[in-house]
Parts: C-alpha cells; structure tokens; sequence
DNA sequence: CCGCTTCCTTGACTTGGATCAAAATTCATG
DNA sequence: CATGAATTTTGATCCAAGTCAAGGAAGCGG
C-alpha cells in the first residue's frame, strides 16, 4: 500500500475551508447548526491498509469521509467476501441509530474522517432538520447506488462487470471535474485486481484476464497498471451492456 | 396470478384502523402530523401482475405498501432482468425528491397502496420531523437488506442462494407472527420460479433443481409447490452459508 | 370435461468463470 | 541494487450454472 497522491491541503480544520462542505452531510447546515456541528466534531487518520473498524464492533461515532478512499465488505466464514459499499469523499460511515457496525470498514488509501460522537449527532439529528434532510438524500443515493451494482453483480458477465466498474470510475472523475463532454477520460485506479474482484463479484484472475482483455481491445489504455486512460467513452458504455441513451439511470 | 390470501379487513380507510400505522413511513407521526398526511392520501389498487409504474416515467406520488407484495426490477436491453427490491406491508416507494422512478414496480399479489401526492409529501417532509426521521431509518435499513442482498449475489452458490432467500421470508415470518423460537415454520411464496431467479441473478431452471435438491434432502417441504414447510431452520440456516450466530446481522 | 396457457420439473449438453499452478512485474527495504 | 514480498499476468483444466429441449401439473374459460 502506498501514498494518497492527491492529499488535501486541509490544514485549519475549519469548516468554512473543508473540502467537502458542500457536498456532505452538512451541506445545506446553517451557520449555527454547523457551529453545533462543529463543537462534536473531530478528525481522524487511517492509513492506506488500515482496517477503520471490524464488523460486529462497537462504533460511538459516524464520520464523513473528508478525503481518501474506504471500503465496506462483508465476508463469509470460509472467507468469501464481498465488497458492498466503496466510500470516496464526502460519503458518510455509519448508522445514527446503531451502536455496531454490519461490515468491516477498511481505508484503501490514506483516509482521513470527520467524525462526530454518536450520541450528540443524533440529538442533533433530531433537533435541526437540515442534516437528516441531507443525510435521507445521501442515503437514497447509495441506495440506487447499491442498486445498480445489483444488477451487475446478478446479471452481467465478467467483461461487463469490469466494463461498468471502469465506466462509474469514469463518470466520477468527469463530474469532480466538471470538465464535460470530451470523449477521452484519465484517471487513477484506487484499488488492486483483488478488491476489484471482490467488489464484481469475480476472481482476481478474472479481473487481470478481462482488464487485459479490454486492453487488448483498444477499450481501454494503461499507461501504469493503476492509471487508467479510456480513449473513447461512448466505446465503454458500449461495454457495460447498458442502455446507450442513459435509460438506466433516467 | 391470482387472489391475495390475506386480503386485510380494512375499510374505513382512516389512519387509526391502518394495519401498518405503527410500520410505516407515518410510525412515529403525532395527531397533528397524522392528520396532515391524511389531507393528501388517497389509495390506489393494483391486481396481481399489473405494473405500477414504468422505469423512466413520471410519478407524482409516493407512497407506502398496506397490503400485498410488489417488486422493483431492472431490465438490460436484452432482456436481462435483475430484481433489486422487494416490497411488503409498510415499505415505501418513490423518492420524495426525484419525479422520476428509476426501476419498474410491479404487482406481484393484489396491491394496496397508501398514496401521497409528491409535492406535499415533500413539504410536509421539510416542515415536520418525525415523518422524515422515520424515512430516514427505513432507508438506512433497505440499504443494509441490499448489501446483504450483494453478498448474496456475488458469493453464493446456487443452492446457498435459494437458501438464503427462504431463510429471509422465514424469519420475517417470525418476525410479524411474533412467534419465535419454534423452530419449525410455514409460510406461502409469494414468487413464482421465475421471480425468484430474478430475485436471486439464476434462471429459473436453476432455481427449480435447487428447491428440488432441498426438498429431496428433507431441508424444505413442499405441501402445495407455494406453500413451504420448514422442519428445522437451524438446518435451514446452516445451507445459506452464512455465520451460525447471527454474524451477519451483528 | 376439454383444450389452452402458465408454471414447474427434469434431462442432455455447453460454457464462462473458477481453480490450480507458475512465471513475470512491481515495489519496499536493508 | 539485491532480496524478498506483494501484485499481476497467463496457461491448463474443471465444474457449477446456463442453454436448449421435452414433458408434466395446475389452473381457467368455454
């Protein structure tokens, strides 16, 4: 495991300069109820490997993700796991309503946490209405989320699986960037070949196999088997076996 | 398709005779709310097998299920379907923010539904706490049955699958009977062969030799192929693969 | 009661992805 | 920069589940 290239110049602590202000679970907070926020408020650091907390395990805070990558995975006694939630900044970690934790919580990269104390958020929660007015948004987000890796998990073969996982990469990046519409796309891939294949649902063979497969095919180009560069979206879409015209997502 | 077998007595169509008042998205609402949520509802039926609403089209209400069971799926332009929600008494459809639905809802029994026009859902939602920290809580615990669901898709063999999937009906069967303990349990499928495999990312042949092979191994009992007997679900739980105490759900 | 349709079961065969094995890269560290 | 560990690639083989095909059972309308 290695560096977080792209570390956050976040040194204040303050929340008027956080990088995820505006797109967290405090984003439409006031100024007061981001003062009471700020008062329970605290950071946290993990390094890239580091396992945040183990399923089953007591968790007296939730936290949003300021910066770094983190993953949720559930795994089976004869060690079958699978990843059900990957955690990109600004998503939050944990239930207001829930003293333990159902996965394990594990930072990919370097990951640092806003966390609050449990206990006070969830007063909070139910004295101000713009945070559970945010965190329901967030919420029914990572459910459609969740959903539409349903139907890749269930129904897609390999080359679609990792077709779709590159492609949501993809979309990601465009949006952060806010750079639209031009066809070619750059970025970074933050996991291994095995947590590829344990968020699909496939081997780590099969990813490297389908990876080279895709590359083979001009599909898509690796400049440093981590960076990846995608010559032509519209090409990927056509990949992930997906609806051309955005029906999926409607 | 046919009848619903437990078509629910009720008639008065006020709030305070509603089988699921004390489950629903109006649980924790006071008088005053209750009564607020009761200007804008009217209900709506659907028979068995009727779609509710299309993916992509428009939908001006939301709404909670009273009675039956309804399905959310997904469809690839080859026909592929994928489902990635099942709705029973009390669970909600629609996203008070979104006028669009993202997935077809289906009519699997005979349908009631407890309608809201979607605007005035969405004031009230910002007006008045319980209703919106009650959705809150519900969606937090779909997205925790849906990452179940990924690990059930991702991981498991087919037999485990199935298993896992009659385990899931089992124990809400205990769960709304309140009946515990017994470790014998009886309960209808509300599915036909080829829900279940898109339940489950199987096709439906699979889904049959596996209930087969159950059946044959004395784990179900099949009194009338919808109506399943199980004699032992700690023999039940040890074919789904998943931790003997209660791990998973920590 | 007959014929039709929908749902379910079972069998024979095929195949996509898993498994097993080994080598090639990349990376970290003394 | 040599050594060893971790990660990735590739090949050979196998098997669980898919596909194709044929019947059987249940329910329904006439």
């Amino acid at each position: 495991m290695s560096m977080n290239p792209s570390a956050p110049s976040f040194r204040t602590g303050d929340c008027s300069d956080c990088p995820i202000r505006h797109r967290a679970v405090c984003a439409r907070c006031d100024d007061d109820e981001l003062q009471q926020l700020e008062a329970i408020k605290f950071y946290r650091k993990f390094s890239a490997g580091e396992v945040i907390i183990w399923a089953g395990d007591p968790m007296d805070f939730v936290a949003s993700v300021v910066a770094g990558v983190a993953t949720l995975t559930q795994t089976m006694e004869d060690g079958r796991r699978q990843m059900v939630g990957l955690l990109l900044g600004s998503d939050f970690i944990g239930r207001p309503d829930r003293s333990h934790v159902a996965y394990d919580v594990t930072a990919i990269t370097d990951v640092t946490l806003c966390c609050f104390r449990r206990k006070p958020f969830r007063d909070l929660l139910m004295a101000t209405p713009h945070i559970g007015q945010r965190l329901l948004e967030m919420t029914l987000d990572e459910l459609d989320a969740s959903r539409e890796w349903m139907l890749i998990l269930g129904r897609k073969t390999a080359r679609e699986k990792i077709a779709s996982f590159l492609f949501i990469l993809a979309r990601r990046e465009t949006l952060t960037d806010g750079k639209a519409g031009g066809t070619s796309i750059t970025f970074d891939l933050p996991l291994t070949r095995e947590a590829m294949a344990d968020y699909l649902g496939l081997t780590l063979e099969t990813v490297s196999r389908q990876m080279s497969a895709l590359k083979r095919d001009g599909v898509i180009v690796l400049a440093d088997k981590r960076r990846i560069v995608v010559p032509d979206c519209k090409r990927l879409l056509d990949e992930t076996g997906d609806d051309a015209d955005g029906g999926v997502l409607a």
